[in-house]
DNA sequence: AAATTTATGTACCGATTGGTATTAAATTAA
DNA sequence: TTAATTTAATACCAATCGGTACATAAATTT
């Protein structure tokens, strides 16, 4: 899988990056939203004119939906990755830090675009919303499908709730995600993560 | 006081209730946000004209004002009627069963004003934001001072920390509303907030 | 060199945004 | 009855919205 997609040999080169191009486009979505970013603000924000925005990336939705997709991959994304790790509390804890520190990180905006990008809407944007309401449900079921697992595995207690506990991160981590963009400063929200590590359930071993 | 002005007995009548007017804008903003509300909208579910909008309300911006000192009295409101029952955790187990309640009841739009009525703006409604942001400080502030004195009443453990346990309930409540806007079911949020209490620290008698 | 292809920049499109000027209608006060 | 006052409805405002037509520029292909 490359990124970088054949150069085409043929007509006037572009002359701009389009990676480069859709970081600044993802960074004004994730700072304003879906409908709070104007054409403006991003062509002004990645440095080109509307028609070639327009002819790299479709219109501002199927933009938004490539800021997504870039948003999920980047490498600070936390949350896919934590699946990965060894037990169902570490799962969690590298979830929670994750998010703890990824939220707040003065490198980008605050927040999370998946919580923020689309909360409400006009008529006009119903369908990014219903796509980011599905892509934090797709979260909470891969979680789901890995706590379940745990508990297969014995790292969860035998009487512990994989979808019950899936959707109470999933909240945590949508309202970490609401308190880094009202500002709340980095070791408080870290020291909320702790906190619901503190009582994660977990087996001795794990 | 009095929510009933003393109706002015010179000139033309008005030929709707303001209260009923701006319940109607209540539930428009709760639905679409701020900036996802226009003021077509506004005025169809008002049933009024521009003008008289205008004219009763001030603009846009302070008929949402007028709506979320609204939201925040209505008969559901659960925030800080809650800060009164007997114990810190009689205090949060009515804020969490409040919000499981209150976020998904079908006779209003789901989720809560206070979180989701200005997320992520344009410049433009960076005022709003601001003051939503406010908003829900407040309420942890609120609720820390309540933990603080339930620790001097002995109702919380000795080493409990109010600011620390009024930010995490702070956190739950947000992402429980994000929860709500995205569809979840009653009984499953109603779960979540259980799952909170049974983990939330209390001494024998509480 | 000529033809082809693609990107760029400007200038524009209709629709909608929040907000108002104006006039007519409805009421009370004199 | 007339004047004063307030609201209602229509029609309008400049600005901005997302999106595009078109002519020009820059590259490769023939």
């Amino acid at each position: 899988m490359s990124t970088v997609p054949p150069t085409p040999c043929v007509g006037r080169p572009r002359a701009f990056d389009t990676d480069d191009a859709l970081a600044k486009a993802l960074e004004v979505f994730w700072r304003k939203g879906f409908e709070g970013t104007s054409l403006t603000d991003l062509t002004q924000a990645m440095g080109i004119n509307k028609p070639s925005l327009y002819a790299a990336f479709g219109n501002k939705e199927q933009l938004f939906l490539k800021a997504i997709e870039l948003y999920e991959q980047r490498p600070c994304a936390f949350f896919y990755p934590a699946l990965e790790q060894k037990t169902a509390y570490l799962v969690v804890e590298s979830m929670l830090l994750g998010a703890a520190s990824s939220f707040v990180d003065k490198s980008h905006p605050q927040g999370c675009l998946i919580v923020q990008g689309a909360l409400t809407c006009s008529e006009a944007g119903q369908a990014i919303k219903d796509t980011l309401i599905n892509r934090r449900r797709d979260g909470e079921i891969a979680l789901c499908e890995r706590l379940q697992r745990a508990k297969d595995e014995g790292d969860l207690p035998y009487d512990a709730d994989p979808l019950l506990l899936a959707r109470y991160v999933g909240t945590v981590l949508q309202g970490m995600a609401v308190q880094a963009t009202s500002g709340i400063c980095p070791n408080e929200l870290r020291k909320v993560a702790e906190l619901v590590l503190a009582n994660f359930p977990r087996n001795d071993e794990s």
